[in-house]
Parts: structure tokens; C-alpha cells; sequence
DNA sequence: ACCACTATACGGTAGCACGAGGTAGTGGAG
DNA sequence: CTCCACTACCTCGTGCTACCGTATAGTGGT
């Protein structure tokens, strides 16, 4: 597949909302997640600043927690604010995908 | 509705190219066609952003008319390398938005 | 003379995904 | 024991994009 850079702008970090709130994990299992649901171009450094962004807005509660085979993880899982800005995400992917696809089916 | 701005990234152009390739039309025309579909906060000055991009990367072919109600017309029409690069632009909103809609069913 | 509507252009801004590189910890192969 | 692979995290800089404010210009109504 092509390069989907500029269309996965504000979409992903809704995506990584997702992961979080569907389960308590981290960044390094949430980059392979990604790749596992065909956004195979998504790298790590990607996750980590998405990440940040999220503890940074707030949006998350961060637990470290050793690994056994590796560096501790930042487990991540989403607060009460996560919870609401994923709903916003959502709200918003349906208005622009149900818009996207009414233009594509010629809408008038 | 909420700021769409990030979500458009990568997909406003795609819905330029569409309108474009239905029909042969000019910036004006085109923001008031995009208000119409429900992108209601898009302006003018990034209709004409898009519309230049366009005419750089040769994908449009350029004819200006004069009006009778205002200033002269830059009517838009895809060329052979934009009717590539749309059925492109589909074929990418096909693959992500496939991908989103199989997360958000907690796809496993 | 002024304003509203049509129509285009342009410089600057902010936000985002990404690339490249660096730091650490664990364990296995040579 | 040294090297490498895998796990795991972080950071600086870059490029692309939509958007904002502003300017310019033509037409027609009041």
C-alpha cells in the first residue's frame, strides 16, 4: 500500500486511544498491534510521541512497571478525559467517513 | 461538529480531485460545493492552496473564462495523470477505512 | 460613493506523522 | 566473553497539510 502519512493525521492518535482504552498496554506492544491491523508502516518513535502528546493532554494514566525481558514498560490506560476524547474521535470518523463516502457514491 | 482540521489532512485533496473529476469546475464553485456536502468549516483560501498544488504537481489542466458576475474563472479538469492519482486516493481511503472500521469492532 | 457578492492569491502558523539516531536491559550464539 | 538480536523507551529535526488573515479585483445594487 501506498503512503497513508498524511491521510493517517488525527486518525491515528484516535487509534492508539482505542488500544489504550480496550486494554492497559504499552508502547512497544501498541506499535506491533498497529502493524498486526495492517497500519504496517507505523514505527515506534511514531507511538512514543503520540504517547507523550496523550500523557501530556492528560488523556492517560501512566504506570511503570518492570518487564523481565527488557527496560520496564510505561503501561498506559485511558482516564476518565481519555474515555471522552475517544468518543469525540469516533463522532468525528463517522461524520467525515459517512461525508467522504456519500461524495464518492456521486452524492448530490 | 468538532474541528475536523487534522482528520482533512490528506483527504481534503482527495475530495477536490473527486469534485473535479465529476465535473469541470473553479475554486469558488468548489468551496461552496464542499460547504454543501457537510464540510462546512473549509474555506477559501484552502480550496485555492489545494488548486495550485494541483496545477504544480500536473495533475489538472487549467482554462480561464470570464465570468459576467465577477472576476475571470480558473476552471479545473483532471488530466490523465489525476485520474491516476484519484483512483489512487480512493484506493487509500478504501484500505484505512476499512482498517479503522475493523478496530472500532474491536477487530482481534 | 459605498457595500455585497463573486473570484483569486499569498505569507505565515500550528499540528501531526515520520526519519534517524541514541540509550538500556535481557538472553543466546559464537 | 564478546557480539548480536530482541525488547523497550526517548528526542530532535523535517516535510506536508489545512487554515487564518489579508489583499486585490470585477460586477451590480442602493
Amino acid at each position: 500500500m501506498d503512503d497513508l502519512t498524511e491521510m493517517l493525521k488525527g486518525t491515528l492518535e484516535g487509534c492508539v486511544l482505542e488500544i489504550i482504552g480496550s486494554e492497559e498496554t504499552y508502547g512497544y506492544a501498541i506499535t506491533r498491534r498497529l502493524n498486526e491491523l495492517g497500519f504496517v508502516d507505523v514505527i515506534e518513535g511514531t507511538v512514543y510521541t503520540i504517547l507523550l502528546r496523550l500523557e501530556k493532554n492528560g488523556l492517560v494514566q501512566v504506570t511503570k512497571r518492570p518487564s523481565g525481558q527488557g527496560p520496564p514498560r510505561k503501561f498506559y490506560a485511558l482516564n476518565s478525559a481519555g474515555r471522552k476524547e475517544l468518543a469525540t474521535f469516533w463522532a468525528k470518523w463517522e461524520y467525515l467517513s459517512s461525508r467522504i463516502d456519500k461524495l464518492k457514491e456521486g452524492g448530490r
